[in-house]
DNA sequence: CTTGGTGCAAACATTTTGCAGCACA
DNA sequence: TGTGCTGCAAAATGTTTGCACCAAG
């Protein structure tokens, strides 16, 4: 049931502060806007379970009586990695248009069941440690990381 | 300089036995055949320097004088993901079909220049063991991973 | 021989782009 | 008010598929 039926103001929008400060920052930075759009896609990308499709993310738009093109749709989802706000993602089976937000959270690793393709986020303490130490031995400076790990039954 | 100008017989190509037996042993396994276009494939790949763009290796192919169709090619390395000879890979700013020979290596990891967009495979010996511990926990069995650094100058 | 494989071109799915009008800063 | 933004539809990728003929086991 969304509680915002009508388009809401761009303040309006639920609790996503610290991301949505990170956004406005970023878009300003390059003399970019934060339009009503993009605050709404902001808005529903942070409510998605982690892990979603462009294409969910674009009907999701439409049920909640959203207008946007898809057009505009994908260029915020750029934007919004060029935030670090979400990353994209690849499985092997289906090349389709996964993102991951991986803002304001450490369980940006992903455990993906071989047997029926689920995938969940886990987080995993000791790996920023091993990609500090591997970028600082080459005098480069860790960015971030992305983790695939593949399990299945025994 | 091609030492082969003319299509190599399905024995006479280059030293990758191990990697195609595999190829061989999983085609059979799924009733398939081990044809001359799939032999050509799977050395080239297997010449490519780690990582490689489904582009790159339809045009190699080509340009070596095979004339095998870009639809056999992606069959092909669709098959060669089955059998755990290849991998696909994701990058940020560019989704192209890129992969990486993951047989016979244990350096498949990646460390992602940010600045420049620079991959290279690195090695992270102790990365298995957090992996099994992992899945040893959920009850499940390893099969695989894949690891993604991005790391910049200072 | 039989079953699967190949090339081609058309079909597909996803993402990008050109353009005319619209809206934020 | 002027840049940048939007929707639309068309273009551009990258990948898959249908089909008639060919070839491996």
């Amino acid at each position: 049931m969304p509680a915002s039926k009508s388009a809401p103001g761009l303040e309006s929008l639920s609790v996503i502060e610290p991301v949505c400060a990170v956004f406005r920052r970023t878009l300003k930075g390059a003399g970019l806007k934060y339009t009503l759009e993009r605050a709404q896609i902001l808005d529903s990308v942070m409510r998605q379970p982690g892990l979603f499709h462009a294409d969910e993310l674009i009907r999701g738009l439409k049920d909640e009586g959203f207008r946007v093109s898809k057009a505009t749709v994908y260029r915020t989802l750029k934007l919004m990695q060029d935030s670090g706000i979400i990353q994209r993602v690849l499985f092997d089976d289906d090349d389709a248009g996964r993102y991951q937000v991986v803002f304001g959270t450490s369980a940006v690793d992903l455990l993906i069941r071989t047997d029926n393709g689920e995938a969940m986020q886990i987080e995993i303490p000791e790996l920023k440690a091993i990609c500090d130490r591997l970028c600082e031995s080459r005098g480069l400076e860790l960015k971030g990381h992305r983790l695939q790990i593949f399990a299945g039954p025994k």
